[in-house]
DNA sequence: AGCAAAACAAAACTTTTGTTCTATTTTTCA
DNA sequence: TGAAAAATAGAACAAAAGTTTTGTTTTGCT
């Protein structure tokens, strides 16, 4: 590789790291100080370069404002429910622990929040304990569905195996039996599981 | 609500998406023209007060250098690689097929990548045909740990159950057996399973 | 060694951009 | 209603940032 090259993938790997810390891209002179560059307009033969192997774009007259152009994807923040608790309004601010950051294109990027799971409860879909999963805010499902139900004040994952005349939530467990909530138990469902991620 | 904070809010998130899309914040001018705002001054007067509320932070002399003041955990961007071919140079650019979002707060931020499983021989690990896992790179593991091991131009998950005199996988499905791979069959471990992402 | 290309420097230059100042209109609230 | 506060405009300005030009040094290769 000439010597030219790694210069130039040192200086986009330093633009990529400040725009994502920053949240904007150094300037030319900025640039320059990092590498020991004296003159901007050697920075400036680099972008050059840059824009030309499509690495970054660049709207023409404009300052400080080039973006790369990586097959990135987008992030989604999804915010962590922690304690989900009574009825409505489980959404609200006091429950959020934070806001995470999840890929866009495999989930999408509506109506979504996040939940720790407790217990080994579904371990044979692949969720266990400690897992974080990925919910679809909504209040029905089809059977066969993993869902968040609430129920006695707790949320909890399961499958749906039957809505009428009793919820039925099916553990993925094969240690644990079904549960059968009555309806005068006023259970609800608050979401699909769409994902999960977990931790080693 | 005063009226001037709904518009506050309004510009701040346009700042917000702004940012997001682009990678760099809007100017002064940009904001202006979007809201119909014919005056800098009268931008300048919003930025101002967003400062003075924390939303947003600047570095005193600098131009297009703001940045939104989030309480969102960081994302930090891995690439998904897609062919694990021979040996070396497996993070080469032909291979990454994107780079993914994940948080930084759950994974860290160094030398990790992201592969497609394919199989269902962890399952009961909880990874499954189509489960994303994250890899932090790296040629060593200790023996218990989920590693990555490259073998005859493949990469497998596997449990790591021995590495001397022969390196041995453990599948985690019990319908598998180990595989044994003997020294002369040139295995490598190219790295450590950390997590793991999941769509249902 | 010699030549072409790549890499870098220096300074001057143009545009963009944030800031400031003053003044006017609109809202808010007592 | 009337005064204070908030919101907006306009123009001028200084600093920052990208660009250009010209030239020199270093590197790569035959």
């Amino acid at each position: 590789m000439k010597k030219g090259d790694i210069r130039l993938e040192e200086i986009y790997n330093y633009i990529k790291d400040f725009v994502d810390y920053n949240g904007f891209p150094p300037s030319v002179r900025e640039i320059g100080e990092k590498f020991n560059i004296k003159s901007t307009s050697t920075v400036h033969y680099y972008l050059e370069k840059m824009r030309n192997r499509g690495w970054i774009t660049q709207d023409a007259n404009r300052k400080r404002a080039f973006s790369i152009t990586q097959t990135r994807g987008r992030s989604n923040y999804i915010p962590l429910v922690g304690n989900v608790s009574a009825g409505k309004g489980m959404l609200a601010t006091e429950n959020i622990e934070g806001e995470i950051p999840v890929p866009q294109d495999m989930f999408g990027e509506n109506d979504l929040y996040m939940l720790r799971v407790e217990g080994n409860s579904m371990i044979e879909a692949g969720i266990s304990d400690g897992d974080y999963v990925i919910v679809h805010s909504q209040n029905n499902a089809e059977i066969g569905e993993i869902v968040v139900a609430l129920w006695q004040d707790k949320a909890t994952v399961k499958r749906l195996r039957a809505t009428s005349p009793n919820l039925v939530l099916h553990p993925e467990n094969s240690e644990l039996d079904d549960i059968v909530i009555t309806p005068d138990e006023d259970p609800a469902i608050i979401g699909k599981v769409i994902g999960c991620i977990k931790k080693f």
